[in-house]
DNA sequence: TTGTAGGCGTTATCAA
DNA sequence: TTGATAACGCCTACAA
């Protein structure tokens, strides 16, 4: 491979010059042409390694991930890297397979490989290693959760107002009483849901019947349950929102066992359309999150820190 | 951050013993104790990038994918990455965007990070710039797909005998007339699973019929389509595979829409159970896909390749 | 076994 | 503007 050293000689100049001109700095017009001949000749390539020894940049930004085959998860991903690779950075994915422990390892291991700066989809340990890596200068940008006890750029989808829209949706169509299935109480993403089903009660002046609201947890048994206790109520709901993709696939799952008719039987509202509508034979209302625009978000953010760090 | 020359100077010693101990050499054990004291003390981490420089590897795996939100895929980069990981190699995601430039791109992007090796689900045009690549020392792993024209290590499922299992099961069953949505006939993976197909009949001595094969290409709407002109036929088959993951979506979406119960009205069998089975209200059977196998297999390739090197 | 010194391919500094 | 040269952090002969 060629280096630096041969264009330099190839063309008749020092290092010194091949370098400043590589990097953009202004230099004599023959010397320019002398040099791209060089390079052409000798097909030099910048060795990026090197380079980086002297610059500390890798121009990489590392990803973790909790889960690789997370189809909302890599669909911002996508969208992220889209953004980043615009303006020359590259994505280095890593998946910690759900495992807090790994995930510490993994984020090391990233840290280690020089990346300029990591963006994590958090677990809800993430707080103590991520501080130290913070402080170590490595700009972080924390995606889709809230990490407790730990302050940095983070992205989140407005929750409240995602359900407050599909609530009014249905209070438009004049539903009246909408049960709600959603995470558990301890859950960030699941106590702001609650709060845009709340809100849009109060300014509607409907009254809120606790009966309505399940908190069993985001999975998909819990879908399946709550959805099941929703509808066989003395006086049930009329419509029923379930709050992410997994309770939805359970409450899809109850709707099939019970072969019901939608929206003769009741109306649904799902979360997260992740190919689900082709497969699924109900006519199914989605709520979808903007993950185009939260990897965007995550992107500028993570661009912005880099830039500073000037 | 702290050096190796920080840590000899703490430990009383030489650079170069440090650097030994670090690979592994022996040294002697005052030493040894002293310079484990010294790292300690400084944290200090090698620095992979200034080894890199030296030794020109950089334990990292590139892996070339067509689209980052494909469940299939990454449920086999997933198996790499586990198997890779114990041997000590990172893995390095890129998403080429289904676009061949991009491809190329983003290949080229990987070498100069200087990858070890590069694990390519590759499109129709890969062969081109894999050769040069390959050419250049950097081992070459393909997934899933033969490249034409290019000859490399690589993993693919045994479609043959996929099909040939299936067809055998609903042979048992009692079916005798079985049809088949399959990918066109230029499609390597195509031909395969049609070979398949017709095997198991000749060894259980039932006569081809020309017309329960449907070649009219892997995406959603040909599996419709072809479910359909099976169905419809005058003497329909009892049963119906569909050769794919797409395929299949369209059989569930004709099946929907025709209100068909399964298996009083048809027999069906799908391909690569990715979260189908809890949504879809028929039962379906599915034939798997073995990704966690292709994956590990795809790593051990690689890991003999990489050793090879020395 | 250990220390010294040179080199890996860049960039950055400082005279010229 | 340019050239020479010293870093960057590590590895590895070679000599001791």
């Amino acid at each position: 491979m060629a280096t630096i050293k041969d264009v330099a000689k190839e063309a008749g100049v020092s290092v010194g010059t091949v370098s400043r001109f590589l990097n953009g700095a202004e230099i004599k017009e023959r010397n320019k042409q002398n040099i791209t001949h060089a390079i052409e000749k000798l097909k030099y390539k910048v060795n990026p390694i090197a380079r980086c020894l002297k610059t500390n940049k890798t121009h990489t930004i590392g990803v973790l991930i909790y889960d690789l085959t997370s189809l909302y998860a890599t669909t911002i991903v996508k969208s992220i890297e889209q953004k980043m690779f615009e303006y020359g950075y590259n994505i280095f994915v890593c998946d910690y397979w759900n495992n807090p422990e790994l995930e510490y390892k993994k984020a090391k291991l990233l840290i280690e490989k020089m990346v300029d700066g990591l963006i994590v989809f958090p677990s809800s340990t993430s707080a103590n290693y991520l501080h130290t890596i913070q402080q170590s200068g490595i700009p972080v940008v924390v995606v889709d959760w809230g990490v407790p006890g730990f302050e940095c750029d983070h992205v989140l989808i407005d929750n409240v107002n995602a359900i407050y829209d599909a609530v009014e949706r249905l209070f438009k169509q004049n539903h009246k009483k909408i049960g709600l299935i959603n995470g558990t109480k301890s859950n960030y993403i699941a106590k702001e849901r609650l709060e845009g089903y709340k809100r849009v009660h109060q300014d509607y002046n409907m009254l809120l019947n606790q009966k309505l609201i399940k908190m069993n947890g985001f999975d998909k048994m819990s879908g399946y349950k709550s959805f099941l206790d929703l509808f066989d109520m003395d006086d049930p709901p009329t419509a029923i929102i379930a709050c992410n993709y997994d309770t939805t696939l359970g409450m899809i799952k109850a709707i099939n066992e019970r072969h019901l008719s939608i929206p003769e039987d009741i109306s649904v509202m799902g979360f997260d359309n992740l190919g689900l509508s082709d497969v699924v034979q109900q006519p199914l209302s989605i709520i979808v999150q903007p993950t185009k625009e939260i990897g965007s978000r995550v992107a500028t953010l993570m661009l912005k820190r880099l830039k500073k760090r000037f």
